[in-house]
DNA sequence: TTCTTAAACGCAACAATGTTGCGATTTATT
DNA sequence: AATAAATCGCAACATTGTTGCGTTTAAGAA
């Protein structure tokens, strides 16, 4: 793997995301972090973040990309992606539940790597 | 609900999806379609078949949205978006898994509407 | 500490995707 | 055939994501 460094601009966004309640966006980051780097940097910022698993890419049931700090199971030091999410139509927050675990008969003929399972309704905010 | 009209674009696209073995974006919708329509008219046309639950909508993996007929249940009319479905990494199509039953427990405090399951991997012509 | 170099950056330009307004066209009803 | 509202095409715009390139900077080596 290629050398990663640790740069103002790449902690600053790390440290927005693990200390979100909620999933940030793209544009979430980049209105929470005004001026501290240019729009293209966060998209390198996030990629970057995301390859070196610290974070985690959700995709939103209306197309959004959304991003998260993943929680590392620091017993097994086996870690997945298969969180279980929830967004919430009306603030549009989505947060991960890792109370919920989902089961399911795996499909025939299909190799499945990750599971990807997104609740929506509303949440506890805005019931 | 306001009144809608079958036009010959909304139909050629239905048919589109309908005979579709995989979900379909608007952009592969468009290619398919050269020149039936214009490209804003495509997007009006399936914000309405949405609406009109004939077609419902996907987000992949990547943020992407795909279209895929609707299966209604016919014997109890109880009609549901609780469909899952698989994604493939490599030739990025997406797939209705109507034979396979997620489970899970209700999270505390959250009111679920929807249930989105999307299995990623490796689709059976790519294994 | 200074030197070195590859990673990371900003900026500009571009591509893709999605939205809105409006005048013209078309569908379905009268 | 006449009518009215739904739908369409087009142009313009907004948002989102990508790429290339010259400059800056982090981090290991001297």
């Amino acid at each position: 793997m290629k050398n990663t460094r640790n740069t103002t601009a790449k902690s600053a966004i790390l440290e927005l995301i693990k200390n979100s309640e909620v999933a940030l966006s793209h544009a979430e980051i980049q209105k929470l972090n005004q001026d501290l780097c240019d729009r293209v940097t966060i998209y390198r910022i996030l990629d970057r973040l995301v390859a070196e698993d610290v974070i985690h890419k959700i995709a939103t049931p209306d197309g959004t990309i959304k991003y998260a700090a993943c929680h590392h199971h620091h017993d097994n030091h086996q870690h997945t992606h298969n969180h279980v999410h929830f967004s919430c139509e009306k603030c549009h927050s989505v947060t991960c539940l890792d109370s919920v675990e989902p089961s399911f008969n795996v499909p025939e003929n299909y190799l499945v790597k990750e599971v990807n399972f997104t609740l929506s309704g509303l949440c506890p905010e805005c019931i």
